[in-house]
DNA sequence: TTTCCACCGGAAAATGAGGTCC
DNA sequence: GGACCTCATTTTCCGGTGGAAA
């Protein structure tokens, strides 16, 4: 579609249709995952257990410890979060002082990160690195003492820390908790893996698992509930078609009653709706966000890729070009070889590349199989496309140094 | 049944850049 | 300024793999 004046031509366009166009929105930021509604239906019984659990610490006396399991999008983190919050706004309200500290172990990314978050809760300051994790859990400990206040602390994804760096911190927390300290710390583990339990020491894992809680998965029905209750507050009046519910609901729960996708699959269709100036959310409107969530998806994802993994799968692309529907991952390896030496400056090792190989599969761009050729052949890696090489190439283009291996070839 | 191929992949070490502490 | 720390990435080492061929 052609504009005049070019960018400000197409940007006072999308703007003035932003300005004229029918409005899809009340609030939006009540459909983002980070959003804590007042009130979560289907987890009353959630919330007044946890309730329960948490107002032992208002009360100064130690309360078990929890662990908390369930899939993804399952109200783990909303319902932990929402009694927490309460529970700090008791606090301000009251003479009685508690401190809380919530940390999404995945997002913090190492053991360091995360020692450090909870010195950082506790107004300590702790530098991005330098120190040793156990210099810093140290002087948490110390201050924590010090004060006296009870501690909540929340470890939201605790299974990709235990996974990575063992249980040493969780083990640190609950001892905590030691008749000779009289402080009353209490600990909280959420993850969406069941079995991380058996990764723990028995020790940490009798501690932790003083309580425990279950989160199932929503229904669709249960699904349709909620879409219901956020509508009125994130749409304007009479917008949302019940067939787009409908829709989210089904579509999230084929996918293990996932609230968050079906939260995110009605926001972009809101925005979706909005951008081709339509009064109505409608089913259709759901279908292309939901391509458009997977699409984007995998762009994002190409693009923010390493040089070497991009060089990777110039190689893959151009290697399957030639007519194979799968190829030898060392096939691959020497036409990466050549790339990494002209574009890169070196090369890396083939383990290395093995590794590159792996991860591209795991993000669902390449297609990985292990093959067996027998004695001739043995024991080998094949390489297909997971996704359309077109898309591949279009994401890849943006990189100015790929942009320019495909241009020179 | 054994041998062999061509990697595969786990574990540990190395690297280099960021930092703190005394 | 030197010892020591984290952290992400990469290399090195070496035992493991599984099915066709011998």
């Amino acid at each position: 579609m052609p504009y005049k004046n070019g960018t400000n031509g197409i940007l006072d366009e999308i703007f003035d249709q932003a300005l004229r166009g029918p409005r899809i929105f009340r609030n939006k930021s009540v459909l983002f995952h980070d959003h804590i509604p007042q009130r979560l239906l289907f987890r009353e019984e959630q919330v007044i257990r946890l309730g329960h659990l948490f107002s032992s610490i208002l009360r100064n006396q130690r309360s078990s410890n929890l662990f908390i399991y369930g899939k993804p999008g399952t109200g783990k983190t909303a319902v932990t979060r929402l009694v927490l919050n309460k529970l700090i706004e008791k606090s301000m309200n009251t003479q009685q002082r508690v401190r809380a500290s919530y940390i999404n172990c995945r997002m913090a990314g190492t053991e360091y990160r995360v020692a450090a978050a909870l010195a950082r809760d506790v107004d300590l300051k702790v530098p991005f690195t330098g120190l040793a994790v156990k210099e810093v859990f140290e002087r948490f400990k110390i201050k924590v003492i010090s004060e006296k206040l009870p501690l909540v602390v929340v470890l939201d994804e605790v299974d990709a820390l235990v996974s990575r760096y063992g249980d040493d911190l969780l083990y640190g927390l609950t001892r905590m908790n030691d008749r000779t300290l009289t402080i009353d710390v209490m600990v909280v583990g959420i993850s969406n893996d069941v079995r991380f339990k058996e990764y723990l020491d028995p020790r940490v894992l009798s501690s932790l698992g003083e309580e425990e809680m279950v989160f199932k998965p929503y229904t669709p029905e249960e699904m349709e509930k909620i879409l219901m209750d956020r509508i009125p507050e994130a749409f304007v009046d009479g917008v949302v078609l019940y067939e787009a519910v409908a829709l989210c609901s089904a579509i999230s729960g084929s996918e293990h009653g996932d609230a968050r996708k079906a939260l995110d699959l009605l926001r972009v269709a809101g925005e979706l709706a909005e951008r081709i100036g339509s009064i109505h959310v409608e089913a259709r409107h759901v279908h292309e966000a939901q391509e458009h969530i997977d699409q984007n998806r995998v762009v994002e994802v190409i693009r923010s890729l390493p040089l070497h993994s991009k060089l990777v799968l110039i190689a893959a692309l151009q290697t399957l070009s030639t007519g194979l529907g799968r190829v030898k991952s060392m096939h691959i390896y020497s036409k990466y070889a050549a790339f990494a030496k002209d574009f890169a400056g070196r090369t890396l090792s083939t383990r290395r590349f093995y590794g590159l190989i792996k991860e591209l599969n795991v993000l669902g761009i390449l297609d990985r199989r292990i093959e067996n050729f027998g004695r001739r052949g043995g024991r080998v890696t094949t390489v297909g496309l997971s996704i359309p090489a077109r898309e591949i190439r279009s994401a890849l283009m943006e990189d100015a140094v790929v942009g320019e291996i495909f241009q020179s070839k």
